[in-house]
DNA sequence: ACCTGAACACCGTTCAAGT
DNA sequence: ACCTGAACACCGTTCAAGT
């Protein structure tokens, strides 16, 4: 029916602008994209983004919701032996995402909407890598007795290497830095 | 002499640009300071900002630089007697400076300017926190065979604990999280 | 040398008007 | 409901003109 027809054309144009802010912001940086760049990239008029989004920042916010999306995949499909190789997978993915990341932290400031999307990122982002801990010193003590650091430092741990990981990223270290750091981290995790 | 009064005149009309560069920055952030507003703040027209800085990641860098030389005067006043409490200072320091700090990871991204101050800021402070950490070790090893991690990991070490410290302040922490990495940190580098 | 008023090209966003 | 052309208020920066 038609009103069918009209949502698919809706959800289709709206796509074709994430894409092509997507693009865009990784490619330049959120400042260096203006909205009349990003409309023409789109195929549409600069107003006509904001009947899709309420303003820059939601638009930012589905870039990167489309963006977590695909690289949560792309680590399902190979799954890394080794913590200290997630890691350095991890960082690798977020390399290409960099400009997204500072500009995360500078909007976080100005923006309540993509703060909100901040927080929640990092929330989920802490329960996965404490999950991934558990599975590596579960498999480390298998056969063994159990040593398990404190609740405490389970709390700590998963927020040092999220910073750990955007700082090397915002940092740009090279490969051997980054294998250093990932394998440092590792070490330490075990020698509590 | 008339060459003298003149070139006063000029340091100090500049240091109040600065001042209240400072002021508005640290406040409200880069991006939300015009150089209108901040003309005005310092009883100038925007234009006449440009006689005495090329742009505004000039007047950026001139604000870094003035509120690093006053973070290390204030950190010599107070010896932090331990090395943790040397690190919980260095956040709470860098914690007004919140909104310097990611403005800094921003513009150097589109600006060579704000790029090259960061990386001399962060050869710096490496060293800063290298010289920190070997004291620290030379304390402890007091009277006792010395104990030493590898080149490797004293290279890695400053730079996982600038990134820490970078995270902490981003994410605002609170104090007791605050303690709790930074005693996390330590405990790691004594169990290497 | 220093400072101004006025302008320039641009920005994110809005709105009256069309279909 | 959806899209447009034209406008709005603002931005960092420049420039001719004054002293």
């Amino acid at each position: 029916v038609a009103r069918n027809r009209a949502t698919v054309d809706r959800a289709a144009k709206r796509q074709a602008i994430v894409d092509a802010a997507a693009e865009l912001f990784v490619r330049d940086g959120y400042d260096a994209t203006s909205m009349t760049a990003l409309a023409r990239a789109a195929g549409v008029t600069p107003n006509t983004l904001y009947w899709y989004f309420d303003d820059k920042d939601h638009l930012l916010v589905a870039v990167l919701d489309q963006e977590v999306v695909a690289a949560l995949a792309a680590h399902q499909t190979n799954r890394a032996t080794t913590l200290t190789e997630q890691l350095l997978q991890t960082v690798d993915t977020l390399d290409r995402l960099n400009a997204l990341t500072i500009t995360v932290h500078a909007r976080s400031q100005l923006s309540p909407t993509v703060a909100s999307w901040h927080d929640r990122f990092h929330t989920a982002g802490d329960q996965w890598m404490l999950a991934a801990i558990r599975r590596h010193l579960a498999s480390r003590d298998a056969g063994g007795e159990a040593r398990v650091p404190s609740d405490a430092d389970l709390a700590a741990i998963p927020r040092l290497w999220s910073y750990a990981i955007e700082g090397m990223v915002a940092h740009g270290l090279d490969q051997s830095e980054r294998e250093a750091l990932c394998a440092l981290l590792v070490r330490q995790l075990d020698a509590l």
